[in-house]
Parts: structure tokens; sequence; C-alpha cells
DNA sequence: CAGTCACGTTGACACAGATCAAACAGGGTA
DNA sequence: TACCCTGTTTGATCTGTGTCAACGTGACTG
């Protein structure tokens, strides 16, 4: 089957199978095609690649249409933290707008490809369309909800209740997705999960080891297959030590 | 002097000596009159009182007119974490945007004043306001790159370095407020403090103790004297021991 | 198909910060 | 004034995670 003319349609929100996770939620068809109007294209990355880089002049905010990226924020005297990892249907760069300079690094961990999306833009068609701002603002806010989750495991969590968290967080998205929730491959390395979750790459990879002892999990190298997510579940809840 | 028939100036934007702080930023008078016309009035509260609690649901944003407030995000197991100390001029409340329900407390840590926002009028007038919607955009993107920040302290850092961090970050804010950079009260407790960093309140207690023993701050109980700002700022740029 | 290289796993040991415990400080109140 | 209560400081000890080191694994390359 090979389509002939239909170049646009393609990549159009209209027809993309993420509009229900993605900025048009909510639409209707000629709100759509008025966002669809703004998409200033499309950009394609490869493995390792960066998106944009803390200190690039903020323009845009990115649409993930295919693929899977981290972001991560760089001290000046070289320590790093990763902040988030993002999958289709997520949006990228709204650190960028406060002071109109991004402030972290957006980097692809896999081919992986974006709807640009101009940032003036975009500000312009919220004014006419409220659904459209009014979902804007809750994509904004659930990444402030999200980091409040984030602040959450790395102030009061232990290493294996932070690895759980991040696992069931992973499987309940690529859910979302229509993907598998209990079988996936791990597109970052140790040392990037150990960098989001507080911790050294070599208790991450104990971690998982201990999980895999226990029939919580099989782990080989990236790829995972979560056995008993109830059990997960129940690391979180349990205090670190409440008995006595 | 006595004012005598100014109640409305006395509260309004126009008049308030945060408007270069808070959400009027950069707007016309006549701009800030449909701004202050949203307003739905002030709240004072006690000390020790919510502004809202997790599960409230959302309804408005709040500009802190007086006070201090802290806010924090409970779980189920009964453990909770301090997301951030707020002062005057700056927004609570963004958090409920997502999912129109609060997710997190706002407590008020001294007695204090807040205008109370509702957010459907905002809306509508971010519409209208493109400066007042850019700054919007930008207070809570602000959020975001703080968040990060937090990430970073939670995440890299050591006790002293995340307790040095903290003071710094409050004198900044003191200064930008036009108070001492060097002296203020702490309000909240050792534990809150703890809380948000990410330790355990004797460790901030002894932190404070080793910085007063090293002559960089003079400590009280809950009052602060900051005697040497670069020492401070050195904590943080070396790295946990990058000797050998 | 051997060599290389980045990434992952595992073990032994060290140490920062947690935990447990006791005493102290200050503010409110009867 | 004495009492109480909450918050703070300090000490002794314990422990989870970091650090250092060695080895394993799989993918890519020439």
């Amino acid at each position: 089957m090979i389509p002939l003319h239909l170049p646009a349609l393609q990549t159009a929100c209209s027809q993309c199978n993420l509009r229900e996770l993605c900025l048009p939620l909510g639409l209707s068809d000629t709100e759509m095609e008025r966002l669809d109007a703004v998409i200033g294209g499309r950009r394609k990355l490869k493995r390792g690649q960066h998106l944009y880089r803390s200190g690039d002049a903020f323009e845009a905010i990115y649409a993930i249409k295919a693929g899977f990226f981290k972001t991560d924020v760089l001290a000046e005297d070289g320590r790093d933290q990763v902040t988030g990892f993002q999958m289709t249907g997520e949006i990228l760069g709204m650190d960028g707008i406060s002071s109109e300079t991004h402030t972290c690094n957006a980097v692809a961990l896999e081919d992986s490809e974006v709807c640009m999306i101009p940032f003036a833009d975009l500000e312009h068609l919220l004014g006419s369309i409220s659904t459209l701002q009014r979902h804007f603002h809750k994509v904004m806010s659930r990444e402030i909800v999200r980091d409040h989750g984030v602040m959450m495991l790395l102030g009061t969590m232990r290493a294996e209740e932070r690895l759980a968290a991040f696992l069931l967080n992973l499987s309940q998205r690529f859910t979302a997705r229509g993907y598998s929730s209990a079988e996936f491959h791990l597109r970052m390395t140790r040392e990037e999960i150990g960098s989001y979750l507080g911790l050294k790459l070599e208790t991450v990879s104990r971690a998982f080891s201990r999980f895999q002892d226990e029939g919580l999990i099989a782990v080989q190298q990236k790829h995972i297959r979560i056995l008993d997510i109830p059990g997960l579940k129940k690391l979180l809840v349990q205090q670190p030590s409440a008995g006595a």
C-alpha cells in the first residue's frame, strides 16, 4: 500500500494517533486545523542527538511524535541531574518559557521525531481557542505536579522504593500508549536511571537484581518484564521501618 | 494620616508595592484595572491555617500579598515532602490546574494575606491581554525551572551543600523584596527545612552548627545572620570529593 | 571473527546521614 | 513564678548507599 498524495495529512494533528494524548486533546476539527497551521514542521533526531541545549534561545515547544527523550540539567561543577524521561505525546521545552532561554538539555534516547510548535504562534492561538488554552495550562500544571512527585521520591524514598516507583510509572505510561504494561525495553542506561532517581548506577543495578531474586521482575540488561505489579506497589506503601 | 475613602485602592494591584514581583508585571494602567476587577477578594490566614488542602476543588490561584507559606505533598503511607516555601509576590495553587483538584497542601507559616484570583476569570482575561498571558506562562514555567533546581539539589548534593543552597536562595529572595540579605528570621522549623531538603531535622541542625563553627553564619534558633556569602557559595561549587 | 568499547553486574569496604536518646531553650499560660 | 510544650541541639551508634575494583556481556567495527 503506497500512499500517493497524502504527505500533509500524514503529519497533521487530525490524523495523528497521539491526538488524544497530545496538545490537540478536545479540539474540534476546525480548531485542530488551526493548530496544524501553526505547527512549524517536524524534526527527526538520531539517538544521542540534542533537541535543544541549556542556553539555547527559546522559540518553540515540541510535541514528541515518535521516540524517547531525556532532559537533564548541568551544574557549573559538572554534576548533572536527569529531570525526566519523555515519551510520545508528551511536550518538551516548557522550561524555556520563563527566561526565553532553555534551562535544560533534551536528548533523544532513540531515533525520534518531534513536532515543532513556535511558541509565539501558539500563544496567539491560545487567545482565541479557549479549549486549547485550558489544555495547555493543564499540560504545564501536570509538569509541576509530576515534579512534585519526583521531589517526594528523591526526598523520602529508599533506593528500592524509588526504582519500584520508576518501573510502575513507566509501565503505566506504556499502557496508556497501547504497549504492554509488563514487558518493555529500557531506552536509558543504569547511570541515567540513577541520575534521575538520585542513586549511583551500582545501586540501581543491585536493586534490579534484588527485584529479580524476589520474583518481582525479570531483567536482562535493558529488557524488563514485570512479573508482580502488586508486589512492586507494596514496596511503595510500606514505611521504611514502620515497626516497633 | 488617615485614608478616608480609599478601601478599594488600598488593595488594588496598581497600588500594591508587589506589582513588580507579582502577576501585574508589565501591565498598563488600564490592563491592571481589568486584572483588579477579576481579583476575587483577599483572604487573611493565621499562622498554621491552610490556604487549601490536597483534594480540594481547584477554583483559584493565589498571589501572596503578605506572609510566608509552605506547600507539601502527603503520600498514602503518611510520609510527606515539603515542595516549597513561598513568599510575598509569589503565586500559589498552580498545581491544581491539571486535575482541577489541588494536589498539595498550602499552609501559612506566619499570619498572611493572599489575593484570590478565580482561575476561570483569569483565563478569560489572558485571552485579551497578551502581556498578562505571556507573564502568566512565565510564572508557570519558572515554577518548573525551580522544581528542576530542587531535583538537582535532592539528587546530587550533600547535606551541607543543600543547606547552603537553601540559605543563599532565601537570602536572594529576601533581597529582591528589599529586606536584608544577611539577617532574617526563619519561618519554618528544622523539620520542615529537612523535609524540603530531603534530610532529617538533626542533620539540618548539625549543619547549622557546623556553619556557625566555621564562621559562615550565626544562628540562634530561628534567627539567622549570614556572615560569609562567598564562603557559602564555595560550598556549592566544589565537588563532593574531587581529589585524588 | 577477533578486538574493542560501552554498559552492566557483583563484591568488599567506607562513610554520610539516619536513628535513638537525652538534655536544653524559649514562649505561652495557669 | 513555675510549669509545660514544642522545637532545637548534641552525642553515640547503626545502616543504606557510595566508592573502588574486578569481571561479564553484547553490539559494533574493521
